[in-house]
DNA sequence: AGAGAATACCTTGATCTACTAGGTATAGAG
DNA sequence: CTCTATACCTAGTAGATCAAGGTATTCTCT
């Protein structure tokens, strides 16, 4: 019933939240918010989706978690760290082999 | 030890084999460097990928297959079916949104 | 005051699918 | 006669995304 392996989605979750990062710290609410603005609604991912790769990446070291309160709210703000700049342009290039690869195959011509 | 869960290579290798068929018929050895060969090297399949999504594709009647038999070597040749034309439109649809999405979302400036 | 929506965090379980590593057999090259 | 290329195949594993659920607080509207 869960449609758990979408077509082109693997790594995404995880370039998108480092990438977003690398702008400046964010909580996990607002990360899932922010992923529908900037890509134009063409990504939508859940908090159960978000918070997982959050606290993979924090365990990993790529990510550096503070907590804060806001109007009595807790959040949980996350920053990159050296490791997770490291990581995002890692991932970025291997999106921009593949993309490339694929633009390719699509080019070439004979009904499509 | 297996790196069984790539980054941006889901769907992948059945995008390309439709996209690949649409054009003509192949075989699936012929496919393997067929891959490599239009995505200019960034992409890279194995036969122990090829073959499986083939038979999962043929069982699903999104191609037809057809034993061939050239200078003593047998080939199956598969050719796209309707069913199979019209996944490849849907999975086509499907990566030109995620594209879109990541290319706008690594697009925001800040840090990149 | 009460109901409902929004905020903000979280976990579990299932499913899918790409990948590595093997295996068989024949034809051609050296 | 050996090695490479051709051509097919399967089994097992890993791991990540997803839906569906759960908790608690604050704000809004009536």
């Amino acid at each position: 019933m869960a449609q758990t392996n979408p077509p082109f989605m693997s790594g995404v979750p995880e370039l998108l939240l480092l990438r977003l990062l690398a702008q400046r710290e964010r909580y996990g609410y607002e990360l899932v918010r922010s992923i529908k603005l900037v890509t134009g609604e063409a990504i939508s991912l859940g908090e159960g989706v978000i918070y997982p790769v959050l606290h993979g990446l924090e365990r990993n070291g790529a990510l550096r978690a503070k907590r804060k309160t806001v109007d009595g709210r807790t959040r949980i703000y996350y920053s990159l760290t050296a490791k997770g700049r490291k990581r995002l342009e890692r991932l970025q290039g291997e999106w921009h082999r593949i993309q490339s690869g694929i633009v390719a195959a699509l080019e070439v011509p004979g009904n499509g």
